[in-house]
DNA sequence: CTAAAGCTTGCCCTTAGGGTAAGGTCAACT
DNA sequence: AGTTGACCTTACCCTAAGGGCAAGCTTTAG
């Protein structure tokens, strides 16, 4: 038999939080969720499953339309891995992407602070760098 | 004296946008432009100048209340290089945190990837992973 | 004179929700 | 029965840093 919860519920089992669930059933990432006569949202295992999912996947940085993707592949018995590996392999690009852009930043103003005497003086080589 | 350009040239001789450079305008970064009689704003070159340390800035990953405070210490003759220094560590802070957990994100991700078979069977490592 | 290019403001859009308000519902306690 | 507090609903505004577009004015080139 199948124990239903309400949202609030839902979010403290998943770690996720109600606004977060609503928005995900918004975006179209969780079929519409039932409701009791009064009007409450109410979620089965399978759909706390799936919102475990979605918290995981997001955790791993995927943007919700990823997520959407993966749960539409993960939702589809006739799927093939190569798909789901070519999702992944693409966020992983740009996570690399993006690492590459931060250490760059991180370089040059490491840069600039070590060449910054950091004392009372107005000199300072970090305005410097920033000005040429 | 003082040659003047318009926005566009500006934008040009900066590397900005035109609508970055009214809303940084908008957003306090600079003193309100002054205008032609036709309404059209005009930079000089030490206004050019503080938009070049803006894009420097920005291309550093500050943020814009960020740049803000080091275009307020680059304005003001009595700043110490103490503070410049701080905020640049601050943010430096901001972003190797940043680094670090893209990086978490990418290990997860990558053993994931690595253990996925990519072929035309619906059995996938990376979902397998996502699910637990 | 006219067309093109440049400028103006204003509004909506983006991501992934957070915060709050106004109001309906449910369970417990008095 | 009444009430209080916790929980739920929708709706609206807010975030960062602009992009894009529309309507309308100005300037420049032909």
């Amino acid at each position: 038999m199948a124990t239903l919860v309400t949202i609030g519920q839902a979010a403290k089992q998943t770690g996720l939080s109600a606004k977060m669930i609503r928005h995900y059933e918004e975006a179209g990432l969780l079929h519409k969720a039932n409701r009791t006569e009064a009007g409450y949202r109410l979620y089965n295992s399978q759909q706390l499953q799936q919102l475990n999912f979605i918290r995981q996947a997001r955790a791993l940085g995927f943007s919700i339309a990823q997520v959407s993707s993966l749960l539409d592949l993960w939702r589809d018995p006739q799927r093939s891995s190569k798909e789901v590996k070519q999702l992944a392999e693409q966020h992983l690009d740009e996570i690399k992407e993006k690492v590459a852009e931060l250490q760059q930043m991180q370089q040059i103003l490491q840069q600039l602070a070590d060449s910054c005497c950091a004392d009372d003086q107005p000199q300072c080589a970090i305005l410097d760098g920033l000005q040429k």
